[in-house]
RNA sequence: GGCCUUGUCGUCUAGUGGACUAGGACACCAGGUUUUCAUCCUGGUAAUCGCGGGUUCGAAUCCCGCCAAGGUCACCA
């Protein structure tokens, strides 16, 4: 049998993280055996749907180079992908359920409901539907339809039944119906519920593989007993645990950034994002830190996927984000910091800052605060310099060096004259560059002196040494 | 609170009864390269393996109890 995998976020916002995370392990355990990755959108829950959501989610998706092979936009045997356009297809099985007497009409109201609850965590008890309109009769049942009364539709959960369930990743997990309640499978505006909707879906689309969030590890028994009602085959389970916050909670943007934008915006690599989650939820079995998603597609196996929760650490991120930088070309560089760089530098001239400032590059986004003093003149604040050394030695320092570099240029020769200049005046070496190289850049940490000056040019260079004195 | 899941350096983890004086990575510290920063190289600090019992010649690894953290208990997904 083809395996099938498939994510199915709601479209309410922003791509999250975690969305991603889980994204990354179905893709990879479908195309580790040749299956295929299903993108469905479950918008069920009208009030909390966002127009545009979906495109950013297949936008995310493609930026980690994750395409579906079945989607929305791509189509596929088993749409349409959008649970929205799927109310018949629910009210078609979960009308099969009442007929089965799997599943029953509920009339409550939410005032009543309500109030059970109420009475129940008043007396300690578990909040549960209390199966009232389970005894309705056949004329009662008529009569309030046909005076128009909302409704929903339960499932009929027999208590006492152990529901046992191999999760490929946490092995044999063991649940009572017992604090099942009845599930809401279709509420009163004509939507199924994530429940009814999730599992039909899955088997209509013949989903082999259900690999998602540990949230989900409770309900799973409930699914369960929705495959056994319908009399279909179970798939299999697999519960990645949840990224947490620093105090160990699930991830929220309170704690963290949880949108994949901010990630694109502050200048982190995609493939360098991946890594990073890949190496949260599982070992390399060579103990690997830097891999791409090819060769976690290759090596994957449920058996090294970590069972803890890992809390998101951004260090570790950004250190991973800089081995990636390093390893590109410059050509590359180039075009990915195009969207960061707020100066118009030529392109030879870029190139040549590229080469000095690759190394020292974390997060794309730092590119502007790292070249700016190649196209700016920058402000020089007279008091740091006048904490290395007297105002008058830095006149001093300002004047060979400017008299050096006018006779001539900036090169191997220049430096070698100022140094020895430095040497046998008695200053510190490191001193006496350290000022020219704040005269000239406007900072402390710069890429080799020379190599800077000679992109800044001799031009420039010798009128920040005349405003340094 | 009930149920479920998890528990090894600050963080991510390796570890499936003896090769464990518990290994690696990030972070941190020190040294080297260097006129600064970064890269790179070398070294170091850091886990009595959640706690307490047991089984065993031997336990991070097996068993029992406890504790802690997280998740979940909706006409949200």
């Amino acid at each position: 049998m083809r395996v099938r995998t498939r994510i199915a976020p709601s479209p309410t916002g922003d791509p999250h993280i975690g969305t991603i995370y889980q994204a990354l392990f179905d893709y990879a355990y479908a195309k580790q055996n040749k299956g295929n990755f299903i993108l469905r959108v479950e918008d069920t829950d009208r009030e909390r749907f966002v127009e545009g959501a979906t495109q950013k989610i297949l936008s995310s998706l493609k930026w980690f180079s994750i395409e579906p092979d079945e989607s929305p936009v791509h189509g596929g045997d088993f749409g349409p992908y959008v649970q929205s356009e799927r109310l018949d297809i629910y009210k078609k099985y979960i009308n099969d359920l009442i007929l089965k007497k799997e599943a029953y009409l509920c009339f409550c109201t939410k005032e009543r409901l309500d109030h059970i609850r109420e009475e129940q965590i008043k007396n300690k008890q578990q909040p549960k539907y209390d199966k009232h309109c389970l005894n309705l009769t056949k004329k009662e049942i008529d009569d309030l339809i046909n005076k128009g009364t909302p409704s929903v539709v339960r499932l009929n959960v027999k208590p006492g039944i152990d529901i046992i369930f191999n999760d490929l990743i946490r092995g044999e997990i063991k649940i009572k119906t017992d604090s099942f309640d009845d599930q809401v499978l279709l509420k009163s505006d004509g939507y199924p519920t994530y429940h009814a909707a999730v599992v039909i879906d899955d088997h209509l689309m013949k989903i082999t593989h259900i690999i998602r969030g540990e949230e989900w590890i409770s309900s799973t028994p409930k699914h369960i007993l929705l495959y056994k009602a319908f009399e279909w085959d179970i798939p299999m389970f697999a519960h990645l645990s949840l990224l947490r916050n620093r105090d160990k909670s699930k991830i929220s943007k309170r704690h963290n950034n949880t949108s994949i934008d901010w990630y694109k915006k502050e200048g982190y690599l995609p493939e360098a994002l991946t890594n990073y989650l890949l190496l949260l939820g599982w070992s390399h079995p060579e103990g690997k830190e830097v891999y791409s998603l090819d060769e976690f597609i290759k090596k994957f196996s449920f058996d090294r996927v970590s069972k803890g929760g890992p809390i998101f650490d951004i260090d570790k991120l950004n250190w991973i984000n800089g081995v990636y930088i390093r390893s590109k070309s410059v050509i590359e560089i180039k075009k990915l910091i195009k969207p960061y760089l707020i100066y118009d530098i030529e392109n030879k001239k870029l190139e040549e800052i590229i080469k000095l400032i690759q190394d020292r590059l974390k997060k794309l986004s730092e590119i502007n605060d790292l070249i700016s003093f190649f196209v700016e003149t920058p402000q020089i604040d007279q008091e740091i310099l006048e904490n290395i050394i007297s105002k008058d030695k830095i006149d001093e320092i300002c004047d060979i060096s400017y008299k050096t570099i006018e006779d001539k240029g900036i090169n191997r020769d220049t430096e070698e004259t100022l140094r020895n200049y430095a040497i046998e005046k008695g200053y510190n070496i490191g001193d006496f560059f350290m000022i020219i190289r704040i005269v000239t850049t406007g900072k402390k940490a710069t890429p080799p002196l020379f190599d800077t000056l000679s992109i800044i040019g001799k031009k420039e260079t010798l009128k920040r040494l005349k405003n340094g004195r």
